[in-house]
DNA sequence: TGTTATCGTGATAAAGATTTTCAACATCAT
DNA sequence: ATGATGTTGAAAATCTTTATCACGATAACA
């Protein structure tokens, strides 16, 4: 598995910004790509360690910041106060429907409240540029 | 303007809970209440602390915490990061529509999508326990 | 109205997450 | 290669929130 279109888009966005394309840059991007979950901070931190375990705790942050920037990545915050990093770039919009017992959560999409949601913002005067829904329950396992 | 109803309530939770019902918890909460506004508890410290310089930051944020328990109270995590508090006795559910320019926003309701929420939660096998959502835009003031 | 057990308070320390600082090093256009 | 500039890791600094602790306040009960 390759990710050339992805590693592209983070070159042309780091040379628009007059940034260098270091080793470290370009490897924390590649584990990013190969775990296809929302991760942590610390998640990700520790799945480098094991590979480079000179890398840094602020390089992690430094680089998803500039994944968030191209837009291959996105920056969650959750109602229990973690952060998460979800893949962005060949993925589908999508919400999240969160089980309040166990924490476990499932990707959703529904057309017909993305459209109502516009027509909301739009009925405010406002130009629409995006939300953000989260969904709370209690999922199947946890229930009985 | 008098809180009795919200007073109460708030007593009565202490006394469920083998609480006490301290001088510095009724003032934070009367001041809580004649803030009608999504309020930083380093916000509500700083009003506390002008009328009362003793109460320190702790007792804000513990009185925070009950106030969220008997219901008078919700916290809000916004997605640059800042925590705020809003009232929430006697004030009907909504969400908020965020001006990504100037960030203000606005309180907004749409049943049609509340009861899409619910029946998407639903056929995910989930029991709704409710939703967070805001809706982002730029503000007829900021579109210029 | 004392007494007493329990809870609440403020100050401070601690914890956790994120950002900044800085000297040494890497990158890239020339 | 060289030089200007950006990047890095380690540690310090911030910021927010929680825990600790000695002392004071509260409320049930004698």
């Amino acid at each position: 598995m390759t990710w050339e279109k992805e590693e592209k888009i983070f070159e042309e966005y780091l040379q628009t910004k007059n940034l260098k394309h270091s080793e470290q840059r370009k490897e924390i991007l590649l584990i990013f790509l190969r775990h296809d979950k929302h991760l942590t901070v610390n998640e990700l931190y520790r799945i480098v360690q094991a590979k480079y375990p000179a890398i840094g705790y602020a390089t992690i942050y430094r680089t998803l910041k500039l994944l968030c920037g191209c837009g291959l990545c996105r920056e969650l915050k959750f109602e229990d106060g973690t952060t998460r990093y979800e893949h962005l770039y060949n993925h589908q919009h999508h919400d999240h429907l969160i089980c309040t017992k166990c924490g476990r959560f499932v990707e959703v999409v529904d057309p017909q409240i993305e459209s109502l949601q516009e027509r909301l913002i739009k009925q405010h005067g406002f130009y629409p540029e995006g939300h953000r829904m989260e969904l709370y329950g209690v999922c199947k396992k946890c229930k009985r």
